[in-house]
DNA sequence: CTAATTTGACCTCT
DNA sequence: AGAGGTCAAATTAG
């Protein structure tokens, strides 16, 4: 939710529908028409899906100027010495239950067989919900006080489908340097999973990164490739002069996915440097 | 002993 | 008023 502040919506949204839902959507189609990428496409889908809500949250945003200024607000009293009051209630009383009831703005979700994402939390809470046979559970990060990751997620169990499956819901992203993702992978950020693990000695290096992370910690290794494919759709802000992703935009506009306009506003929004089509 | 989890209380929001 | 989100003391696990 962060990233939205400070960044035109404009921008934003040419980023989300012009070039992530097109690029994806296509990405996906050429997928379904090879056999054994089921995987894949399903992580496409779920990319998708994530796009689309960021579209849908800044369209929000432009929608409802009370919306931000609560959230700027909200911001302000997050800052250090902001001397609001009610950081001074927070500082001075029992802190128990002081929170603004959270959005649904600014958050994505995640479907999956195992609550393992591949990064460190903690559990923090669990609820029953109304007319829900499972309780709510609520986590945060693991390093939200000593790297000030404020990241949470909320888990409950899918209870129409036979087979456990959780129902994941992600606030924030982790600025701890924690995550089990790979630096070039997170800091890209702008959601090259199909470009990253199509390529096989990308993914050989992810892996054994990631083996040597896990031996230091509890989570269920298994699912640490499959975490590695969802982070990469968690909503973040993009490297404005990304190589990769200029190259992304380009190969997406000769490939006709994006059209010359979509590559003039990327140019004239910096997300690419130049406009390397003629 | 330290870190994680559980759980009831407390608070905000609808 | 009640649902939902968070806190923190108590408890449990490593």
């Amino acid at each position: 939710m962060e990233e939205f502040l400070g960044e035109n919506p404009h921008k934003r949204l040419i980023k989300e529908l012009l070039v992530e839902g097109k690029i994806f959507s296509v990405q996906l189609q050429s997928l379904l028409k090879q056999p054994n990428e089921s995987v894949l496409a399903d992580e496409l889908i779920q990319k998708i899906w994530g796009s689309l809500t960021q579209a849908i949250t800044v369209l929000n945003s432009l929608g409802n100027s009370d919306n931000s200024l609560t959230q700027s607000q909200i911001e302000k009293v997050d800052q250090p010495n902001s001397g609001s009051g009610l950081k001074m209630k927070k500082e001075k009383q029992d802190r128990r239950g002081c929170y603004k009831r959270r959005k649904t703005s600014g958050s994505w979700m995640r479907e999956s067989e195992t609550m393992n994402d591949g990064c460190a939390w903690r559990k923090y809470g669990q609820k029953k919900i109304l007319n829900s046979k499972y309780p709510r559970c609520y986590y945060r990060c693991t390093h939200k006080y000593d790297q000030e990751c404020r990241a949470t997620k909320q888990v409950q169990i899918i209870q129409e489908n036979p087979t456990k499956m959780y129902h994941t819901t992600y606030f924030g992203n982790h600025t701890c340097n924690s995550t089990k993702i790979p630096k070039h992978t997170y800091n890209s950020q702008f959601n090259h999973a199909m470009v990253k693990h199509s390529n096989s000695t990308v993914l050989k290096e992810e892996e054994e990164e990631e083996e040597e992370e896990s031996k230091g910690q509890s989570d269920n290794a298994s699912s640490i490739v499959d975490s590695n494919l969802w982070q990469d759709f968690m909503p973040s802000s993009p490297s404005a002069h990304d190589s990769t992703l200029a190259a992304n935009y380009n190969a997406a506009y000769y490939e006709g996915v994006i059209s010359s306009h979509d590559m003039e506003d990327l140019a004239k929004f910096g997300e690419i440097e130049a406009i390397e089509f003629c």
